[in-house]
DNA sequence: TTTTCTATTGAACATCGTTCACTCAGGTGC
DNA sequence: GCACCTGAGTGAACGATGTTCAATAGAAAA
């Protein structure tokens, strides 16, 4: 009866994607002639998916429509969604490049790594949620860790600090990458935008005597353009751990 | 036809829940009896399910057998699922005490007041995860913000550095609380519990052409008792904006 | 050609958030 | 004392989600 809805106007988004999916190649191909499912086809789909739409649409059902598929045809090549989020957390990883440690420009070599990190994380909005149900510690994670750990220790910084710097710095960039998706297209309740003007102005607005240095700084509160705080954050990381002088 | 279920011997989870709920007071209690509903009551009930249960059990049926009642009856008081969240991550903000600025003591005084908020974090397991949904800026959030300035600001901290590096720490206190639920007791795929020791065999076990540091260091990778490494990533933001000699 | 096997389907199941027509207890005007 | 109203609460639904599973179709093997 819900297949009604077909030759309606409103259709589910599932089934929308699906129709938008089966508009190239003929319309009747033997199923045969795709290709055939695989994980990695899962995870470029799902990671398609996500870029286009975020993470709050990425749905077994989605998935399964891109790739012109049944819904329970994904579980033959992937276990879990956890284990789809793993697997694209893991591609993700896989793609940050790590440099030879240069001992002269460890500081600046290890915040490239993190920017890289942090790009993937933001070129899919919200996919740092995936590391939820990701495995805490995979091989591409590991990766990235043994990675920094290689400049930090070539940067001359002792193993235990370096490590748990780096904890933090992976803690940050995840937490960073969630929490800019509204920062600066910040919604209000009623789906207005806010923008750093009409912030300022709301802190403003707030009662002087119990919020007296909100409405003071408001400005310096609200600032930082781009990536500053990003950077701020990391370079107080590692600052903290510099052998010598740096 | 699922409603026979009751007289089976499994039940869904929220069922048994009201079937608990319904164990004290008269069976049969007029309905008019019961204390009415309230967006405090709600909040408190959901806080009880996520103390006792994590995060993931949260669910408007769940909290609406905790309390007794229908669960459309929970929208009469609380807009959203989403609202319900920002209701419960206020309350949890609402219980940091904030100390008067003692420019002497600022630093251990920021680092009391993140902890405080750390065991509100980990006292619900999982319930960062609410801020996701939570408004970015309640009165409850920036009320802490405005307490943690006043003392940073006390201490000698240039507005911009103590804003950012505030900035900063709240989402590391987030990040933190929300990964290490699964860091001492970690789980293997398998479902086994994973403690330090064989945490440093696996990670001893890795290929050491690929993974030389991480073999070599696998103890200062995996040390941290407590919330050691905690105080030390607090540490690090907070001693690189010392203004002069702490 | 026939058989076997594996990948895929399509329909279900349980659960989730959310909505809504209805009920019902308690206060209000006669 | 009685009828009415009001508003909180109910219970059943709807759509969407993850996941399972018997049935099946296509290709490979005999």
């Amino acid at each position: 009866m819900t297949d009604r809805s077909v030759s309606r106007g409103i259709v589910s988004r599932d089934r929308w994607a699906a129709q938008i999916a089966a508009l190239d190649g003929t319309p009747s191909a033997p199923r045969s002639r795709r290709e055939p499912i695989t994980a990695g086809r899962i995870v470029d789909a799902a990671l398609q998916v996500v870029e286009a739409e975020g993470f709050d649409a990425l749905t077994m059902r989605r998935v399964a429509a891109a790739l012109q598929a049944s819904p329970g045809a994904l579980y033959a090549h992937v276990r879990d969604k956890a284990e789809l989020d793993d697997l694209m957390i893991g591609e993700l990883c896989s793609r940050v490049t790590l440099p030879v440690p240069d001992p002269a420009r460890w500081k600046a070599q290890a915040i490239d790594v993190c920017r890289q990190l942090r790009d993937q994380y933001l070129r899919y909005p919200g996919i740092w949620r995936a590391t939820l149900a990701a495995a805490p510690h995979s091989l591409d994670t590991l990766r990235i860790n043994e990675g920094l750990l290689a400049i930090l220790l070539a940067g001359g910084v002792p193993p235990q600090p370096a490590a748990w710097a780096i904890d933090a710095a992976f803690q940050y960039v995840g937490a960073y990458s969630v929490m800019s998706l509204r920062r600066h297209p910040d919604q209000d309740t009623d789906g207005r935008v806010v923008d750093r003007a009409e912030l300022i102005e709301r802190l403003r607005m707030l009662p002087a005597d119990r919020f007296p240095i909100t409405v003071a700084h408001a400005p310096e509160l609200t600032s930082g353009e781009g990536h500053a705080r990003f950077d701020f954050t990391l370079g107080l990381l590692l600052e903290g751990v510099t052998p010598d002088t740096s």
